[in-house]
DNA sequence: TATGAATGAGGGTTCATTCAT
DNA sequence: GATGAATGAACCCTCATTCAT
């Protein structure tokens, strides 16, 4: 099929493109970067761009598209018939595990944008982030009773992205390991009060 | 004394200023807010803005002066003889409560601009968020042994940080309440299991 | 050829711009114009003079660029075989006849902008007053002895400077002929003197 | 008398600020330099400035006739007796030699002005120009017959002109021995062909 | 579809000058 | 006279976007 081969072409191009936005936008910053500096680094001229893309913000857009497929895989991991401290362990370890790197400045960025963005805060919220929590929650469901697994779906929830804000906003802070907050959350405060 | 006179006046100009600047930023965002724009709110020239702040990046480093001052108002209430699960509600309940209209607008902005200005993340670190972790430890200190207190810190700063985040992307969302938290926290994920 | 074309246009478009800078420069002076004055005049945006420029500055080093082609084409004249005194009246009249309304008026402000700015007056030395020096010094070289080659060459330049800085100093003041400077140069003040 | 006394705190005051003046545009060049660093160097407001001098233009002409002053006294050594070499090697090597230092970046800056400031150029010409040459040509009119005069004065004033100007674009150059230039001037060209 | 020069609004900032104190 | 905060026009330059080729 011709209109196939010329839209696989044209998917191709499409990410390239978004590469090179995703490349430049964790080095330099959305606003700091340019179409001129995203254009450079696919290699593309500064007009093609908008053959793929709308706008520079449509570029935000595509990266958290892409995001969310990335997303999809790390989550669609259920360990079967773990227990309920494993389970928490990797709810726990993989989104940290993903922040490495350019993942790391990615998200930064996006996020910082999101804050300040609707249109990508909206698309976020339904392509990433309500995704990863129906998952946790579908694990948290076989463990937990009704009454208490949404308060504990918040709780877990919290703590990763708190973790990984903190992370952001302080590089040099060491994170905690998994197993000692799997540990802690288990047991309850009280198990910790003398 | 003249010189706290005309001190006097200059600090309620530069006041004036910042209180322009954080009503325009909260509104329109940091990038979006031109220094006509806060020029215009505060009533004077664009050039004298550059009187009081050396330049735009200037603003939001007084901003974020000005947050670690009502921090430290919100945070300088130690309930005394509380029992732990009292503690626990107020460490997270005051900083949600601080949440309300403008402040969180400019909090959303403030934190979008942190996550990609390093010098903005330093002060930030420095003024506001360090000052609120040690307060918040000493508190625990008294009631959690040496061993378990640095893990229970981060877990509880995490969660409240997390939330707030998840209430800056999602504003729909419904914060879970501070009581039920600490319930949980206290009983820990086994006694919730069945 | 394609490259061709599209250079040779690039050339004129940049040269248009150089013609507008030229003339507003010469008539405004160097700060007194702005970089939409230049676009005005050259029929262009104001941010498209950038797409040929880097920034003002480079304007004047375009403009020094296209002196020192003139000025060669003024100096290749070498009059063969002709003698001292001729010689002497021709390195005399060349670039004082040079000096004619418009030219006049950007030379004085390209001198003015040479006198406090390094990079202009690297250029100028190299591209303008170096060749122009060693084409004079070749034909001084023919006539006069190692010894007294040097000294010489600096008497006609120094003279050269000095009544075209006299002439943009003092517009009304009238240029000696060439012909008298250079009989009182080939007879010395000792014949002059009585 | 009490006018007398403040007349004379005034005059030290336009000094001091003349002073500052001086230092600052040589070192940063006029329009480099602010009313504010004139003023912070003269120790002084930035608005005080302005009881001395009408506007930043007329600190320059104020520069001129203080160098008007130095000029004066410069030349003001009428060498007695002496021989037309000497008077030559004189002529030449003064106004040379002062230029040192601060002096040359003063005189850069100043010339750059002059060259593109009406005013300035004519106040210039008044105060210092036309008294040197008019000093200069005194003296060459008890060695030469009125027919030359006028002919050497402008070839000796044009050298030392264009002596300065070359020195102020290139730096780096070596100036000519005043004793060599005089003597090629007294024996002419004819005497130094072959 | 790809190009990249052209656009022009808008950015942050400077600074000579004024004037109420 | 001295002050220095306030002024606001004007500066150079950037850059997302367009469109003729």
């Amino acid at each position: 099929m011709t209109s196939s081969l010329s839209a696989r072409v044209a998917r191709f191009k499409q990410d390239q493109v978004l590469d090179a936005a995703i490349a430049v936008f964790a080095r330099k910053g959305f606003h700091a970067a340019s179409m001129r500096d995203v254009a450079a680094a696919a290699g593309v001229a500064p007009g093609s761009i908008y053959n793929h893309f709308e706008n520079k913000a449509a570029l935000l857009l595509g990266i958290v598209d892409r995001m969310s497929a990335r997303a999809a895989e790390a989550t669609s991991l259920p360990p079967a018939d773990a227990n309920l401290r494993d389970l928490l362990i990797t709810a726990i370890r993989t989104p940290l595990a993903a922040m490495t790197g350019e993942t790391t400045e990615l998200f930064r960025v996006i996020l910082a944008e999101i804050l300040v963005n609707r249109d990508l805060a909206e698309q976020f919220r339904r392509r990433v982030l309500n995704p990863m929590l129906s998952a946790c929650g579908d694990v948290l469901a076989s463990h937990l009773p009704q009454a208490s697994r949404d308060t504990w779906l918040r709780v877990v929830s919290a703590i990763v992205l708190g973790l990984i804000l903190q992370r952001l906003i302080d590089g040099d802070a060491a994170l905690p390991l998994p197993e000692d907050l799997a540990d802690a959350l288990l047991a309850g405060l009280q198990g910790a009060a003398p």
